[in-house]
DNA sequence: TGACAGCACGAACGTTCGTGCTATTCTACC
DNA sequence: GGTAGAATAGCACGAACGTTCGTGCTGTCA
């Protein structure tokens, strides 16, 4: 790996912790550049525009989280197992140190829900494939018979979805403590409901 | 009301809207000002920072969303009534057309979160009251026997905020039309498994 | 009629933003 | 070890940001 591809990931790597206290578009290029002691120019040259930076962002961070999170949790059996993987590595991932401010995904949603452009569409095909691979493992569970047949994988999926977003919420935001024991035991009570 | 207060209010209704699309930070004096065909030193006098104006957004929201949310919901009987009356005004709430890029609040909350300063801390206080106020709802349904005795009026909460941010994100950002069914119904499970 | 608030205006401030150019330094290979 | 080419720095730009200032309306009370 050559000096310029060394630089471009760690410029990205420092950029995802800082998209995750700010947001994408709080994300500066100065300040990245300051921190990472480069300049805003020799920085920039790395990408051509703030919009591909954002772009670039939400990939690095994307492929982090399917090696850290996703993938080990497909080499575990189906059913309840491999949806506890899903749910512990999410939030493994959150209490991450390389995310200073919680998800970088969480805040990325509310921040360009409503922000045509290239990068949104970029987040929502990032966003569907992660929700796809939740309700594809809950069908799966589903089909090898670990789970009850008339349990509804995208059903199941918002609901796990929620419990992330207001453990996310809760823990981040009001500082609650007893937050993660909270969405444990309410994942516990999904998982129940759908094993035969 | 005079015509600097009825300007005061004018100009924090649209910053409401304006700042559910674009968050707080995203929210400018001069797109404002222009939005309201004020100048830009005229709309600043009667904030006297940019700060202040923030703050006085979520207060302007939270009042607005206890009137029309909270107040009618309180005047139905405890238990399941007023649960279901709470859910359904924020639905209501999040369609309504003043915030055309969802609730300020879900916007804000991870926008802050990362953020110290006065407008996080009043952020705090409004979501914590709203917390609040959906736990005593279960807590008084538990005491006058509406609910089963062993419900939990934190859990209940946590779980309840979690379906309405998952919807929030189904619809918003993945513009799925079904998330509100799977919302009401995830919902409608909560609230059985609290009867007695 | 004259004094006085209340309210809004336009111009300008210093700063920071993203983005281009043009040098200069460094790296990797022959 | 020299040289082509990649990588970074330096500098400047136009625009937008929050903020300040002086000024001028417009209506109210003495």
């Amino acid at each position: 790996m050559g000096k310029g591809e060394r630089t471009h990931t760690a410029i990205l790597d420092h950029a995802t912790g800082l998209a995750s206290q700010v947001g994408l578009t709080g994300l500066t290029i100065g300040a990245l550049a300051d921190a990472l002691d480069l300049s805003k120019s020799g920085l920039f040259a790395h990408f051509h525009s703030k919009e591909a930076l954002q772009i670039e962002v939400l990939n690095h961070a994307a492929q982090r989280f399917t090696e850290t999170v996703i993938r080990p949790a497909l080499a575990k059996p189906r059913g309840a197992p491999r949806m506890q993987a899903l749910f512990d590595g999410w939030i493994a991932w959150v209490r991450d140190e390389a995310l200073p401010g919680g998800c970088v995904f969480v805040a990325a949603n509310t921040e360009l829900d409503d922000r045509p452009g290239p990068v949104r569409d970029r987040l929502v095909v990032l966003q569907q494939a992660w929700v796809n691979v939740m309700a594809t493992s809950v069908r799966k569970g589903v089909e090898s018979e670990a789970f009850r047949a008339d349990t509804d994988p995208k059903q199941f999926t918002q609901e796990m979805v929620g419990i992330l977003l207001s453990l996310h919420f809760h823990s981040r935001l009001l500082n609650d403590p007893r937050a993660e024991a909270r969405a444990r035991r309410a994942f516990k009570a999904l998982l129940e409901g759908a094993k035969p």
